[in-house]
DNA sequence: GATGAATGAGATTTCATTCAT
DNA sequence: TATGAATGAAATCTCATTCAT
């Protein structure tokens, strides 16, 4: 029982403990989720987890931020390959919808937390820096003239939230729908509105 | 005395306690609020709160089937005055705008908890009768080949959940926005990509 | 509407809820049975309880007397027909049984609440007054030397337990037993112990 | 600090609450004691009574199969020793009444919750697997003929309740009566019922 | 006297958190 | 560091009782 297998098993165990409140809230809720419930889905003992996390808050917060960063990472996958204004949003579209249809659990996650109130200004705030970058591109598709002259907001807000009402729309009706048709459709329908011309 | 305002005491301690329960829910969540701050905020005792809601989840899904009603309301508002398909839909969507313009702790409670567990599928069933006008208009604006040919399911999500941008656009940055103007933007920006040419 | 039939109402209300009140506490118990319950089984305002009996308690109080009144008065019933001192115990014997089977809620209640707290020490010695007949039979026949030499307290719970055990017996086991059978033998058996000879 | 302290610390909290029921329970019955009341009794917290009975009719239920093993235990107490019949009645008859002198509290909480609605049938049936011995040593003495013709029922409660009667007796008059003069006087007066001859 | 809405104290039970081992 | 028994504040819900009509 050497120092790397003591580390390793540190490490599981907080990671044990992050998968189970993923898991158990987004399942049931802040409150429908007790510390104990999370302890015992993750394998560990109740006072366990409050060597990690010191308070219940502060295991969502951090769940949060993971998660998030998480969606961030994937939105900018093959992000730099592409070269065009258009292929750069279709690009971060399909990411949005494939993270989300690949991690139901995280998607429903954010879905459920985004506005919560567990979740401090902090939290928000952090997470909100790893997001500069959809921001930019917006801003430089703005700027070369390539949408019609709608408010960056307003293009920021309908692009991410229309991506996750196409998410929504695959996981509830599981199996009837061709996912890559949809996405194509529905692209369509946004960048449709959105570019000139 | 009479018999009039016996009647208004007690429709008033009901509705008393359905805007405590709304503002409340809203800004703290379900489990965040304890009946006892509902009574409270309400201006009455702990206990006549279960003289009219039988449980904390009775008073929930009373306050979701009125609100919802109360939003399908709205959105019905001068429909029949509309003739065009265009004119139909642009009057919805001015409709839902204003209504949660209007209606912050109603739009935002709907928010919160369109996808609760506390919200009964009985409750959810008997509000979706409410919503089917809207199916309605959508199919016939399909039928008359006024738009693109998108799945049905993907035309009314994208419809209402923009529309729930704008409005979620407007309420956090308050002052700033003219909205008129961010009606007509943001419907054009969606009916861009819908409508057929 | 006269006189005489509002008093026939005021009357028949006491008399519903004691009613009730006797049903409800035997079936659910003291804490089991509420008001609310007692006023809705005797088909009354929950005010109107209070009109009659200031306090719960009250209510199970006078209860309690009114029917062990009722059983005092049946086992009295023909014993002064009776000359030797046999047959009066006999005869208070089978009234006794008679009695708990023919009323079976007043016997099951006065299982329950004979040892209860709920029922105040006054309640309790204005109902032994109610029993010194008993005591006094059972006197005379110590006195003309009937009976073994047995204390007359143990003559007497045994007399009255044993009785209610026969009755528990018949209540237990509906339509197996031939009562009048049971009645004989039992009588036996304790008339066995107790006679001199 | 070792194992059997620790031990003793958990069984000796365990032990407290349901010495603390066992007396309250007895003196204010079931819904008259309150779960806080016990705890404080017991000198626990609130919560910690809940961590050994997840409900208060769970706490109640056990502390009668408890009580009930208690005094079946009791009853058989040197039977083996005995070889005729009437010493194996007369010895569970002096068992009896020892054992509810001796434990008044157990007594009488048997008294109170024999017929209780919170006493789950499930424990019922368990307790009275431990009283199948009293049954057979009656039906053995009906067999060899030692006793009058009799309903088996009706001897086995008359045996029971006749016990408990003088038990109650003793309790109530504290001092005044000589207990053993008492049980061979009143083992008499139902034996002499009984016995053939 | 009759009514029943309103009251608020009190009951059971949960659960985040602590801390001795 | 890991453990899990102990804690006690807080939550939902009940119900005896009051009182204006």
């Amino acid at each position: 029982m050497g120092c790397w297998t003591m580390e390793k098993q540190v490490h599981g165990k907080k990671e044990a403990i992050i998968g189970a409140a993923l898991k158990l809230f987004t399942e049931r809720g802040f409150y429908g989720t007790s510390t104990a419930q999370i302890s015992r889905e993750a394998g560990v003992a109740t006072g366990t987890l409050f060597n990690y996390f010191s308070t219940k808050e502060d295991l969502i917060n951090d769940l949060y931020y993971e998660v998030k960063g998480n969606l961030s990472q994937s939105l900018r996958e093959g992000l730099g390959d592409e070269s065009s204004f258009q292929a750069k949003i279709k690009r971060m579209w399909s990411n949005l919808i494939d993270w989300g249809v690949s991690n139901p659990q995280e998607f429903l996650f954010t879905e459920h937390f985004c506005s919560s109130p567990y979740i401090s200004k902090l939290t928000r705030d952090e997470v909100l820096k790893e997001y500069t970058f959809f921001r930019d591109v917006v801003r430089e598709g703005m700027e070369e003239g390539q949408m019609k002259e709608f408010p960056q907001d307003l293009i920021m807000s309908i692009l991410f939230d229309s991506g996750k009402t196409v998410v929504r729309l695959i996981l509830n009706s599981p199996g009837t729908q061709d996912k890559e048709q949809l996405i194509e459709n529905s692209f369509q329908l946004i960048w449709g509105g959105l570019a000139k011309e």
